[in-house]
DNA sequence: TCGGTTTTGTTCTCGCGTTCACAAGCGCCT
DNA sequence: AGGCGCTTGTGAACGCGAGAACAAAACCGA
């Protein structure tokens, strides 16, 4: 991951600062936080108040924004909208990223109407799946359209991030193809792990492990009090 | 490790082993690996195999298990249904687990028709909204309720874990009054973060930051690309 | 019965992420 | 103009998790 070469002696004041991950998974809580506070009004907040909107330590926060550059001020804090527009640059929801939506059950019904989706620079272009009987609904506005279609959607929409919502068998299949037609991102619904190839990022989200995790705690609290 | 309690003098053979967090966090994975397996007819594995199914490092699934306790066997490998059943045992996925959904929005349907949760030990007990021109309607075979009867709910069906899938700005209300009703794990969809009494676990899915975390790669990628 | 082979369970080391603590910097008040 | 208080940005310590490497154990075959 790039990190071996030698950035340090670089003057080059902007780019080719690598970001930990950890810290990049956390921006957008920021960025939507900061979007909070300027919707009630604030102009200007403390590393102290914007933690606690995102709900995590002050001096992690400070840390994270240090990452992106000095965009505060001493003794008086951070200028929201200011902050607002580097993170969102940053992470790069000021572009529109274009995504398709494979799998059109109840899940991808959910996600083709999530209104999170476009207030965040995200564009659902096609919502495509393999049944057959499905084709030409009409769903969030947009025809349901064969799987097949999927190559020429990409190419004419430049699609760089597609979405699976199928069953856990057919995502793989899906995920082959979307690497195929030159999908670079995928974010899988499916309870499956994908296999894709090195330059290819996969994001899972997986609603009954999260229950799961949640089982597990609940399980020893009542276990504790119960001995 | 075992770092403060001295648990390490205690004789007793099981409980109070304390597994890592990032441990928990896969064990669903193998959890869901191992079924597969079972289901392929497969009866017996090697560390090397099943780290394959569920996509992680061999070394790494070898030290998770050992957190269990010893179920495989050297030279062979591990007993899928075994370690199946020893593995949902520890989540706590062989006992029901009775669940509420609030906010039966696009999100809220898609949940209550999810059969992953149910074919995991998790049973939707109730749908609650709070908009009455949905009360009565019938979704996933449940009647939708309005959220004054959640306590009623709660109290009948042993609810420890509870769903919300409202909008943001419902999320911290609905979540207090989970928590004034006794239950003491939270699955949290809405994009806010609650906060909760210390003994109350709350985990958050957020599906529009994994677009974004994905974005913020998707832009260095073809950045890199064009300078 | 005994070596050889295989695969687990565990120890050790390394790197990342978190947190503390403080110096540097900025505005304000006198 | 100068000091004072406040907040950022960062250096350093610490703890956890990942992965490599190895030792311990079980089975197999002669």
């Amino acid at each position: 991951m790039e990190k071996t070469r030698a950035v340090t002696a670089r003057p080059s004041p902007e780019a080719a600062r690598d970001i930990p991950e950890a810290t990049v998974a956390r921006l957008p809580v920021y960025l939507r936080a900061l979007t909070t506070l300027s919707e009630q009004g604030t102009s200007t907040c403390s590393s102290e108040e914007l933690a606690g909107a995102a709900g995590v330590n002050s001096a992690k926060l400070r840390k994270d924004l240090s990452y992106l550059g000095s965009y505060g001020t001493r003794g008086v804090g951070y200028d929201v909208e200011y902050l607002r527009y580097q993170i969102a640059r940053e992470i790069g929801v000021t572009q529109d990223w274009p995504v398709v939506i494979v799998g059109i059950g109840n899940l991808g019904q959910a996600l083709a109407n999530y209104s999170g989706f476009r207030s965040r620079g995200f564009r659902v272009v096609a919502l495509l799946d393999a049944d057959e009987a499905r084709h030409d609904e009409v769903v969030a506005g947009l025809e349901v359209r064969p799987f097949s279609d999927l190559e020429q959607i990409v190419s004419d929409h430049a699609v760089a991030i597609g979405v699976i919502a199928t069953p856990a068998v057919a995502a793989q299949d899906v995920a082959d193809r979307m690497v195929a037609c030159g999908i670079t991102s995928i974010l899988n619904f499916a309870p499956s792990v994908l296999s894709v190839p090195e330059q290819v990022d996969v994001r899972k989200v997986d609603l009954s492990i999260e229950l799961q995790i949640l089982a597990y705690h609940e399980q020893r609290k009542t276990q504790g009090a119960a001995s």
